[in-house]
DNA sequence: ACCCATTGCTTGGCCAGCCAAGGTAATCTG
DNA sequence: CAGATTACCTTGGCTGGCCAAGCAATGGGT
């Protein structure tokens, strides 16, 4: 803060002071993380997991590609991924039949099973985060994440929509 | 976004209706560590390792339980993360005289000669992220960041200061 | 009809990060 | 002073996540 102290008397370290709302950002999104995955241990998933259960959740048989789409991430981590979580017994991939390149996956039953968890660690995850924050705090910060996501969306990516819903999606 | 259609259309997942903030934060954070590795993989680091290095310049010679501390980093991962950045030269560890059980790490040379470089990335990278923000909804997302991190830091242990320093810390 | 670029997925390799378990040294306690 | 506890670090094992390289199937161009 004051004084002759030099350095390291400061929470942020001195070499980040061009970028105070990144190292927040960085801080916060860490402790979240960790947050959401000691809840998700409960459940039996990993951290990362979930966004996957979630579009399964929501889409029904897709194909893996649109997965890694909606997603945002890398091909080869969401097929092993979705390895991992079929070994499980929480999804199901069988090839499509009418692209005999492409891979269709669905949630198992079990797999639908873990919905009500998901969500419970999901809104109890967002009322421990934002703890002490007004509706209109919240909505704030929504709207600022917002803008930051569309700043970074064209340089890193992409986590979009499913793009074109074939039947049920 | 309107319509009879049941799923799937918007960008959010429908199960985490429970925590748009949650999943605001969530991708932001993925897009930002994303850019982040960008940067700095032109700099020879990998992700992470950037705040090694700046604890690092403002401490001199730490301890690693320090650093595991400041850091709030599982002791294992600080271990390896060392191992390989000392077999790359960007740091130096040797044993403590004071405590044979501990050891005290510093930024070789070489380690220190990316400091320019990392401040460099990160504030791009901070001017990237916050393009098209004023000064007043930086310092409110800053603000509304500190008190999400307030909130989940009980939980989510701690990436606290530098809380004893012996000398030149 | 054929060749080639594109798309979809997989494998291998690497790093960050976690937990659990173990070993050594310092410290607290009886 | 001896034994128990605690602090510090390391190793092994696992997942998420990336990139690079590779293989198979589709589709377009000539």
């Amino acid at each position: 803060m004051s004084g002759t102290d030099p350095v390291c008397t400061e929470t942020a370290p001195s070499a980040a002071h061009g970028g105070p709302v990144s190292v927040a950002l960085a801080r916060v999104a860490r402790m979240h993380r960790i947050a959401a995955g000691r809840r998700l241990r409960e459940l039996g998933l990993y951290p990362g997991q979930e966004m996957m259960m979630m579009r399964l959740w929501d889409c029904g048989p897709v194909r893996q590609s649109e997965l890694i789409q909606s997603l945002g991430l890398d091909a080869s981590t969401v097929t092993k991924m979705l390895q991992r979580m079929e070994h499980c017994g929480l999804v199901l991939r069988r090839p499509d039949p009418a692209d005999r390149r492409a891979v269709l996956v669905e949630a198992t039953d079990e797999g639908r099973s873990l919905r009500v968890g998901v969500e419970g660690v999901w809104s109890d995850l967002e009322q421990a985060s934002l703890s002490g924050l007004g509706p209109d705090d919240r909505a704030e910060l929504e709207r600022l994440l917002g803008v930051v996501a569309d700043n970074l969306r064209e340089e890193a990516g992409e986590a979009g929509e499913c793009p074109a819903p074939p039947r049920g999606c």
